[in-house]
RNA sequence: GCCAGUGUGGUGAAAUUGGUAUACACGACGGAUUCAAAAUCCGUUGCCGAAAGGCGUGGCGGUUCGAGUCCGCCCACUGGUACCA
């Protein structure tokens, strides 16, 4: 064994001897337990970075843990290859978006390799293959056999300078990013998936995830977000019926005006007419068609001119068009009453419309003022005719009951979820599989002539969709009747392809289906580890999916993802100057050299390269924009990859967000040389004897009791809690412990042994290519990754006497020691006949005592 | 705006079921080693206080013998918000 740790020489040869043994390829094995682990694929966008670097950690770390239990596992890797970035990047480079993509992929796959990633590299998938997009169009073909898609109007934002759709990221402040222009919407007609059909049976089965985390399930809940209401119509003069539907029909004696879209078809009659509506509907048009936009943007509307007839006073309402109202979601129409909705209240409030107020708190004591705001509590009805003095809930009834037998609403489950629009009008994607014939309408290309392969040697300028202008692409003929035909140009949505990947994986190299049985064997995905950032959208797209793939046959499970770890951000610090015209330039947190007080407070920071100052930006997500990224081959090159995954396992519970921080990383890498060292000094002290467990004295006990501790909360750790951090720092206590434990007897240099086999096989998840060396070095022929987990124990654990806690009033007074099996009065005696308690206890009158075996005594005095 | 989360020493964090607040590290300071430095090793390190002791987990309030942990209100920050992935 070296003296010194060398790990970029450690690292090349563990990963040789992988590579040569082809340790991580696996098969299906029926006798044997499988456990699928699965990071989220990487968007190959160019380096890898921390955030993946922390991803694939943790997978690998689970992966190599159940490995260990016996277990037969798979760890996959692939691309998500399709996406926006390559577009960009496209423009930008002048290179054509498959050849980046691919430079990128071969770039990043050298770098996970240099990680020591245990991926079956022969199962490797990227979604812009036409090997793997086929089998997504071919499923899009038998969703629309089932009646699962359907093509409608959609809206989009339209950049009407480069006359380009673009994605809500592209607009900024209401413009193009690239021509400046301000956006508009626009309606083109969009394919769509009916994920609501399966809202209900995604809203259920989130029961049965016992191992997600409760804050997702939640998130997912309130996106689905079921509600129970009544659909009601409301007869407009002069024109036809507007639907509404409200989850708060006890409320309905309140309405004292309606609302639509600026979109909707009403609005449009009255602006033919009205000259300043059109223009209110032309400036509406303006907004960004993002959520967040939407409900951040002033409220705005204007009459209509129409009135509309309450359904059961049949007293008119006037009919607004508001900037709020939805066109895409439900009717896109609403009914407002101002006195039990705030956003209602404001808007009536700045339009001086009527405030009729129908329900009063039950209880006479709640204070309200229906002058400052709305009452949105429930209660009982007021000023609502033949349903006064009915409680909400029974006025939901009745009312409900009411409008039914006149024909004019119905009880109804409503859902917030909305189809999924799947048309993209971009290029780098999967074409979608539709030909469009006059005679024949949408016709879905047959299987014989899929996949519908995208053009990838294209020039791409920007300018809207190459494959737009490609006549070779898109001029096609008719499968059904054979006359000339023009193909679908719009792309796939990327979350499609990332629907469905983890299933592929299994059955990988089958070119005659989508999934064969070794999907069956393979799914569900035991362990799904991916950022936060991904709880909703490709959560529950991929779950959908699931049970689409599974009502087609293709697989036997109605959940792809047992167990779901979400892994928080990498974070920087960041740094700026600020620029003569007002804006700031990045500066990356290593070209800058920081001054801090005697306690560490940041007192001032310069660049390197000028000794002049810089701004000190707060900590962020590492990202382009910050110029805050820390690149991961750089820590590689100079630490090693052992010590970047130690460092990243160390600093901050998986689910947290972690900072990055140098000193930490260098301490990381000290600790490891530490352990070298340790072992090094352990073994050039020759020749170890066998333990024998009965022979030990009480130091040689307590070192072993240590080690036995300390494999029963690492497993604890790893296998429940999934805290990484804290089984890096108990076995830091083993070694610690083993570092003070001045003992060469062949007894004590046995527990020696057993303590520095026990840390290199826990640790060896972490930092596997030290650990693999190690325990070669400790005397193993076999393979570590092969080498059974360690258990504990249980007679190492035995203690014979035991620390108990003794408070006063709450207050730390003294600790006592006790034999182990204690019982509750002899603990107390003790406890009220220590001296530091009596301090305490003499001059007042003990009013309680209360004893937690094994823990502590509290006595409270009066 | 809405939904979900987070907030503990100078810093990253630990405290798992309501029971010793600050484990394990980083940094800082002191010492050993060295011609010197780096590296390494040893020690000190929540705040106030001479000590006894008091205070202390974003803020305010509550429940409890006991609250970082439970409840209510508030503040700040982060993720998502359906065309970034």
């Amino acid at each position: 064994m070296k003296e010194q740790y060398h790990p970029q020489s450690i690292e090349a040869n563990t990963q040789l001897h992988w590579d040569q043994n082809q340790s991580f390829q696996v098969t299906e094995q029926p006798g044997k337990e499988k456990f699928y682990c699965l990071s989220m694929f990487p968007y190959p966008s160019g380096r890898l970075h921390m955030g993946h670097v922390r991803n694939y950690t943790i997978g690998d770390v689970i992966s190599r843990y159940q490995r260990m239990q016996g277990k037969n596992v798979m760890q996959p890797m692939g691309w998500d290859a399709f996406g926006l970035p390559a577009e960009n990047a496209a423009i930008k480079n002048k290179v054509a978006p498959a050849k980046w993509t691919y430079e990128n992929i071969a770039y990043m796959k050298d770098q996970l390799k240099t990680l020591g990633f245990g991926y079956d590299w022969s199962r490797e998938v990227a979604t812009c293959h036409p090997e793997y997009y086929r089998w997504e169009q071919w499923f899009f073909t038998k969703l629309m056999d089932k009646g699962l898609v359907y093509k409608k109007n959609a809206m989009v934002n339209w950049d009407p300078v480069d006359m380009t759709v673009l994605a809500n990221e592209q607009v900024i402040d209401g413009r193009g990013w690239r021509s400046g222009a301000l956006v508009e919407r626009k309606e083109i007609p969009q394919w769509f998936l009916k994920i609501t059909d399966y809202a209900d049976e995604l809203l259920d089965d989130l029961d049965k995830l016992e191992h997600w985390p409760e804050q997702v399930k939640t998130m997912q809940k309130n996106w689905i977000g079921r509600s129970e209401g009544v659909e009601l119509t409301f007869r407009v003069e002069n024109d036809g019926d507007l639907t509404v539907f409200t989850t708060r029909p006890d409320t309905l004696m309140g309405v004292t005006y309606v609302a639509v879209a600026p979109q909707h078809p009403l609005a449009t009659r009255a602006a033919e007419t009205n000259a300043e509506l059109a223009t209110f509907i032309e400036e509406c048009s303006h907004i960004k068609m993002a959520e967040a936009d939407m409900a951040t943007m002033e409220k705005k509307g204007m009459a209509t001119g129409f009135t509309a007839k309450h359904p059961i006073s049949g007293k008119r309402v006037p009919v607004f068009v508001a900037n709020f109202v939805l066109m895409d979601y439900g009717s896109g129409a609403v009914m407002a009453v101002p006195a039990h909705d705030q956003r209602d209240w404001e808007f009536a409030t700045k339009y001086e419309l009527p405030i009729t107020q129908v329900i009063k708190p039950v209880d006479d004591n709640v204070e309200y003022d229906i002058s400052q705001a709305a009452f949105t509590e429930k209660g009982e009805l007021i000023n609502s005719g033949e349903f006064n003095g009915l409680s909400s809930e029974e006025a939901f009834k009745a009312i409900a009951f009411h409008l039914k037998q006149a024909g004019k609403g119905e009880v109804q489950i409503n859902f917030r979820l909305r189809d999924w629009g799947v048309s993209r009008q971009r290029y780098w994607g999967a074409p979608i599989p539709v030909i469009n014939c006059d005679s024949c309408g949408a016709v879905a290309v047959p299987e014989k002539d899929l996949p519908v392969v995208l053009p990838i040697d294209v020039d791409f300028d920007g300018s809207g969709s190459p494959i737009k202008s490609m006549p070779e692409f898109y001029e096609t003929s008719c499968p059904t009747c054979g006359k000339d035909a023009i193909r679908e140009t719009d792309t796939f949505d990327t979350f499609m392809e990332s629907s469905w990947y983890y299933a592929r994986y299994a059955s990988c190299s089958c070119d005659s289906a989508m999934l064969d049985s070794a999907a069956d064997y393979w799914a569900p995905v035991d362990q799904y580890i991916g950022g936060i950032e991904h709880a909703i959208l490709h959560l529950l797209y991929s779950r959908f999916f699931h049970k689409l793939m599974r009502d087609m046959g293709l697989v036997n499970s109605d959940e792809p993802f047992k167990r779901l770890l979400t892994q928080g951000m990498v974070l920087a610090e960041t740094y700026y100057r600020e620029d003569d015209n007002g804006g700031q330039s990045w500066f990356s947190p290593q070209e800058v050299n920081v001054q801090r007080d005697e306690k560490g407070h940041l007192l001032s920071a310069s660049l390197i390269s000028d000794g002049q100052p810089v701004i000190f930006g707060g900590i962020t997500k590492m990202s382009k924009s910050k110029n805050n990224g820390i690149d991961p081959q750089v820590m590689i090159d100079r630490f090693g990859a052992d010590t970047v995954r130690l460092f990243m396992m160390f600093a901050a519970p998986p689910e947290q967000s972690l900072e990055w921080s140098d000193s930490g990383v260098e301490g990381a890498h000290r600790y490891l040389k530490r352990l070298w060292k340790l072992v090094f000094d352990h073994l050039s002290r020759g020749e170890v004897e066998a333990l024998d467990s009965n022979a030990l004295t009480d130091k040689q006990r307590d070192v072993r009791r240590k080690t036995h501790e300390t494999i029963k909360k690492v497993s604890d750790d790893i296998e429940r809690r999934q805290t990484f951090n804290t089984v890096i720092a108990a076995v830091m206590e083993l070694t610690n412990t083993v570092s003070r434990f001045i003992d060469a007897s062949p007894q004590g240099r046995a527990v020696t042994q057993e303590a520095l086999e026990t840390a290199v096989q826990l640790l060896s998840p972490i930092v596997p290519h030290i650990a693999h060396q190690l325990w070669q070095d400790l005397g193993h022929d076999s393979d570590l990754l092969n080498s059974a987990w360690p258990k504990s124990d249980d007679s190492a654990l035995v203690r014979s006497s035991i620390e108990i806690v003794v408070q006063v009033n709450g207050k730390l007074r003294s600790k006592i020691s006790v034999a182990a099996d204690a019982d509750r009065d002899l603990i107390q005696h003790a406890a009220l006949a220590d001296d530091n308690v009596q301090r305490f206890t003499q001059n007042a009158t003990i009013r309680k005592v209360i004893v937690v075996p094994g823990k502590l005594v509290n006595i409270v005095v009066g």
